[in-house]
DNA sequence: GTGGTCTAGACCACG
DNA sequence: GTGGTCTAGACCACA
């Protein structure tokens, strides 16, 4: 289910983050869903479970995802609010890759192919919701 | 003109890197142009020449500068090749964020406006406005 | 097993390549198994840490190891992907010098005598002998 | 005629030892001919006098070239005494790099090919004379 | 324990 | 003057 690269340069934790907050944003993890428990993650993915713990901390600093003690973790609901800060980040560093992009030769087109394609994530049209 | 996080996570010298490249991209530093010695710039920021030279030759490895022994550092030509190796892995990046940035909120008619704004780095750039 | 001269003008890290590389081909470590770490290294030789790593970093560059953070450095899988750059710069080499082995009185036997000794790398390789 | 490369990271007095060696070793300048001088040459490449005298002297080490005080540099005679030290330190690094070239994938018979390629230098057979 | 970053300061090589 | 190498020693991040 995870694909983990254990000889990537990047922490395995961070890997973690990443391939959870992409499952949550396509929705494979629902909202208020309970994701596994990180002694049941780290035996699947024979990981240390500190470093799931670490994962899981990083995803509830990014508002992804919200712990009850004793209960598990769970996906947050995607509100509509829309958090501007955070935002703004996000651009940022898209706004650094698409330059660095066209400098290595890529056309806009290619980039706009890119957005439609992704445009909808999971088969309707709910960016928000 | 360097605006460096010392606290930062991402170590100093990738800070560096990712600020050369940008003024390399937008051609702040034209091709074949000096750029600040490694002692100069690191009297400059208050930081290690070590540092410097760090950030240097990881430029140099990813083909922005070259360096010259006696002579100094200098910007390399953006030759027309396709480095189609990295060109994949920026798209595979702007493809994460991109979608995070939908997760959030961001419609796809605002990043095709960003693409447009960005489009052409030689004309119409405003570092500073 | 290393033998460093410190007195070349060759910087220590390079020499420490050279070696590290050559183990690596002759499979004297093989894929996936664990270098010494940079301490233990560093000790051994009586060299500064921050030269072995320079040396594993070099090495992680031109894609014979990887290194996991909080684990060690190890030695990469041959993947039968030809690098035709690298390639390049190596037959090039290789072509200044043969025709010096010529100029100094080497005959083309003698050469292919060689090729032939180092044809198996697997089979009959005698490291000491 | 001589192509230097002045943004390679190899110092330019290497280049010119490299490219000089091979046209003595092509004959291009022939035995007790006489090399372009000093400040003739340093004018033509429009590089430092210093780095040409370096490389001169370098040539002046490892035997290719003669200098008469007052009068220039000239080309060493290629004797037909074998010098195995110089030969054994070429024949160590072939090796090394003969295996480097099997460890991309180089096949033996395209080194063979190159051996052939280059067995006759100037057109006749003379490896040594 | 492992690798990775950073500093302070010395010395060498190049042009 | 420039970059490049090396040391000694400190501190952090990862698993």
């Amino acid at each position: 289910m995870f694909e983990l690269d254990l000889r990537s340069r990047k922490p395995i934790y961070e890997q973690l983050v990443d391939k959870l907050k992409e499952l949550i944003i396509n929705e494979v993890f629902k909202p208020d869903e309970q994701l596994p428990s990180v002694r049941a993650l780290a035996q699947d993915l024979t990981i240390n479970p500190n470093t799931i713990q670490k994962a899981y901390r990083e995803l509830e600093n990014q508002g992804f995802i919200y712990s009850l003690k004793g209960k598990g973790n769970f996906v947050s609901q995607n509100n509509g609010v829309m958090d501007t800060q955070k935002i703004d980040l996000v651009l940022n560093e898209l706004e650094k890759l698409i330059q660095e992009a066209f400098y290595l030769g890529v056309k806009p087109s290619d980039l706009i192919a890119v957005i439609e394609k992704l445009k909808a994530p999971k088969g309707g049209d709910e960016y928000y919701d």
